[in-house]
DNA sequence: CTGCGGAGATGCGACAAGCGAATGTCTAGC
DNA sequence: GCTAGACATTCGCTTGTCGCATCTCCGCAG
């Protein structure tokens, strides 16, 4: 029984309000009555009148009704409330259904997007699994290569990215959730001189050849590896479709690097050649989310399938 | 253990919303932290965590904030809501200032009307009772015939209203708390024949005297005590002003009604004669509001003031 | 004038919400 | 790796609010 005596709230200006006192003060206000109003609200008498005592002990402006013989009027103050419980109502009706239709739109949409060969196996079998589980998600893709996908979910055009990195530090504004360490394989037509070679093959060898690649320059592609081990590939033929690249290296115009997730899809007259790995990891495929951006619920199961989808893939 | 199994109230999409949590959420947003904001408001960081997991729970629109290492940020859902959550409070606030005004205006002013001889003494014993207990209540005073009073009363331009009644039936809508019932005398200049009378005269001993009265015709004033006693009386001189209808009794020109509440206002050289009840009582005083109407605090204090004072003069 | 019925207020017991304090978990930075 | 900061969680207790039953007040009918 100290000082503490912490002025019992007799009488507190500054109480807060409850929305539930509003709702019921516009269904009393309505009706005229606390009992017809407590009916309509499922509740007893005895709420609705504690409610409203409540409310008008809490705004401290004095009743807010007569209590008449045969019901209830509005006061002056009560009727000067209405407008504004009105308001507040209105604003959280509002803020429901606006976040509703968020909620519908954001999941109910899925946005990814995933590098060419992800889109051989792993990309397809993860789709599969999240249209089976959520089927009602519009989901819709795009391709392109890893920085043009980190900048799309930057821009917040990507809920998620399927990306790979070649080895490069990952920026530290994406959440990366490691998938696998895919190895490469080098594709040669049958009859290579390389082509019977017993296990993992030094990229070394391969110094001299003819490259069919994407891109001119080796770097920021699969080359990047050949840049690593040392020498800087020739690139003869610039090609950027997968199935076009598999007719060159069977036409015997040169080589190409097959990364792991496009292994399954190779024409039979072409040999693949484990790289042995020496050194730096081949590359590694992660799903990429921007840091500290809460996911979608879609793009949450999204994940999730890329992940079960991974395990499935051999690696 | 019936079919009522009464759904828990698990992830309840339809929960209420506390205008506690959107005041937390709006301090929050603007900080950037539950912490800071906790402090802001006076809480622990730990209700501030779950007032926000308990809006997040409510609207079930998915969470409103990023929970980031450095603090939180605003989701999209929670942008959203951030101008809604703005309109509650300001509409709060808005009408508890609205409330206080009215509040102030109403309990800082009293607006009561009188009929002219309950001001000789009754009022103003009231008045200055009332004025040493409420100071600051500005009062407004208005003089009329009751039925003058009472329409301004129902028409709210008046708080409360000192009426008579001369026995006719008082009006349902109007609440008539009793103040008295006061006799009446008749006034008769020094050396008139009755002057000498003792004890109560009926009124009939003046059924052929001229008449002082404010109105030509006796009917709604006093003068129709009168008509109760069987005789129409013949009214000499209409003169309105107190002061100068006693000069005119002064001067031998008639007689006139006083009622009690005027009788200690009187001139020396008028006599007073005490009017016999016969029948119906003289006439009864009340104060009058409006039925079902509540009453401002000023008025509930006037009302106390005026049966004090009723109390203190003599019946 | 005396019950009767309807309307709001209130006491009571029980249950749920919400608080503070202490503790756990995660991340960044040294 | 350790410390510091920030949010989440658990625990015990206070406070609020419900339903139920009951009370009071008022108008109405017999």
């Amino acid at each position: 029984m100290s000082s503490m005596a912490a002025m019992p709230n007799t009488h507190d200006a500054g109480a807060e309000v409850s929305t539930v006192w509003l709702r019921v003060f516009l269904e009393v206000a309505r009706h005229g009555s606390f009992t017809v109003a407590a009916r309509t609200l499922g509740w007893t008498q005895s709420a609705v009148s504690r409610q409203i005592a409540s409310l008008e002990a809490a705004l401290d402006g004095g009743p807010l009704f007569d209590r008449l013989p045969r019901g209830v009027a509005l006061t002056e103050a009560g009727r000067l409330l209405v407008p504004h419980a009105e308001t507040v109502a209105a604003a959280l009706h509002d803020a429901r259904r606006e976040l509703g239709a968020l909620r519908e739109a954001a999941g109910g949409r899925l946005r990814f997007g995933a590098f060419a060969t992800a889109d051989a196996a792993l990309v397809p079998h993860a789709l599969a699994l999240f249209r089976a589980r959520r089927p009602r998600v519009r989901v819709t893709r795009e391709e392109g290569l890893t920085p043009a996908l980190l900048d799309q979910l930057t821009a917040g055009h990507l809920d998620l990215a399927v990306v790979s990195t070649t080895g490069r530090a990952p920026l530290e504004s994406y959440e990366l959730h490691h998938l696998l360490d895919e190895p490469l394989y080098v594709a040669v037509p049958d009859g290579h001189p390389l082509a019977a070679h017993e296990g993992p093959v030094p990229l070394g060898h391969f110094a001299d050849a003819d490259w069919i690649s994407g891109s001119a320059r080796p770097e920021g592609t699969l080359l990047d590896a050949a840049l690593r081990q040392g020498f800087r590939p020739r690139v003869a033929h610039v090609v950027g479709e997968w199935t076009a690249k598999q007719g060159y290296v069977a036409a015997g115009l040169g080589v190409t690097l097959v990364p792991a997730l496009a292994a399954e899809s190779v024409r039979p007259d072409i040999t693949l050649l484990r790289v042995r790995d020496e050194g730096a990891p081949a590359r590694a495929v992660y799903a990429a989310t921007v840091r500290g951006r809460s996911l979608t619920p879609a793009a949450s199961a999204f994940l999730d399938a890329v992940r079960e989808a991974t395990a499935k893939i051999p690696a």
